[in-house]
DNA sequence: ACCCAGGGTCGTC
DNA sequence: GACGACCCTGGG
């Protein structure tokens, strides 16, 4: 049954930004300007109209909470904002750009697979890949006239080869996805156990077990699912760009040693590098 | 037609 | 630590 919430007031959520700031791959603007995704077992449609956020569809659960938690509602980002800007003026123009950004608490699963997925890849058809497989492997979510697909659970994609994997499109990535769903399977690596580790770069060296996932997609994970590392800051094409622009002046963009922009990122940024980061990264794609 | 880049990682040297 | 290969697709 279709269910409604409505946050009052929502200055730091912008849909558009929020779901095209790069974290997520499952969210799609429809003609009106709002946008529907598939998480979990939820369906939903968000729209915001005057300073409000319109939210409804069929959730596996009481939609508030949900939406509490994916959403990541009880983070202040009005004061997240506060601190960044502080930082330099770079940052406070970027934030001023995308104030309405905020991370979403996605599954560890989809999130890790999404993001091997990503690897040198682009966006437009990482995302028609991952829609591929919840279509071939997930299950489905009826709402209205719509059929919708859930991410496949590790279960639903434990029988499936890599060739399989290379013909729903994975390309050479396809032996990754395998591999991993091999290892959660046969338990050679525990995803819920993951959220026991305190330490980031502890965390970070045990994402990076799974073949296919290097440094980038293991910060990726790190901040984009909800294991929720704040302090983590992916380098990519474009956050070298707008980082080298920023604070290395001068210097040519492959030249720049990417350990150097994370020191530089923890130094600047401090706990809230990867919040930063986002804002950095929709700033320089979008302008 | 051709080349290039895309939210990189891996194997090899 | 550097270097090329890698599936595939869209855009110049």
């Amino acid at each position: 049954m279709e269910q409604e919430y409505v946050i009052e007031n929502a200055n730091s959520f912008e849909p558009k930004q929020v779901f095209e700031c790069g974290q997520c791959f499952r969210w799609n603007e429809e003609t009106d300007g709002s946008y529907t995704g598939v998480f979990g077992k939820n369906v939903l449609n968000v729209k915001k109209e005057a300073n409000n956020i319109y939210i409804k569809g069929i959730c596996d659960g009481d939609i508030k909470e949900i939406c509490t938690e994916y959403f990541d509602l009880n983070r202040d980002y009005e004061e997240i904002k506060e601190k960044l800007s502080k930082v330099d003026e770079n940052v406070a123009t970027s934030i001023a750009y995308g104030s309405g950004i905020r991370l979403l608490n996605q599954d560890l699963w989809e999130t890790l697979i999404s993001f091997i997925i990503s690897a040198n890849n682009n966006i437009p058809r990482i995302k028609k890949i991952i829609e591929r497989l919840s279509k071939e492997y997930g299950s489905p979510i009826e709402w209205g006239e719509n059929i919708y697909y859930t991410f496949p659970s590790v279960g639903q994609l434990r029988n499936v080869t890599v060739e399989e994997f290379r013909e729903a499109g994975l390309g050479f990535r396809d032996k990754y996805v395998a591999d991993a769903v091999r290892k959660v399977v046969s338990k050679e690596a525990n995803l819920e156990d993951m959220y026991k580790i305190e330490s980031t770069e502890i965390l970070r060296q045990k994402l990076m077990e799974f073949n296919g996932v290097g440094e980038k997609v293991a910060d990726c994970v790190l901040l984009f699912s909800n294991l929720k590392r704040l302090d983590s800051f992916p380098v990519d094409v474009w956050v070298r760009r707008v980082m080298g622009e920023l604070y290395f002046p001068g210097i040519e963009e492959k030249n720049i040693d990417k350990k150097e922009i994370q020191n530089l990122a923890k130094e600047k940024y401090k706990n809230l590098a990867g919040i930063a980061q986002q804002y950095l990264f929709y700033w320089k794609r979008e302008a």
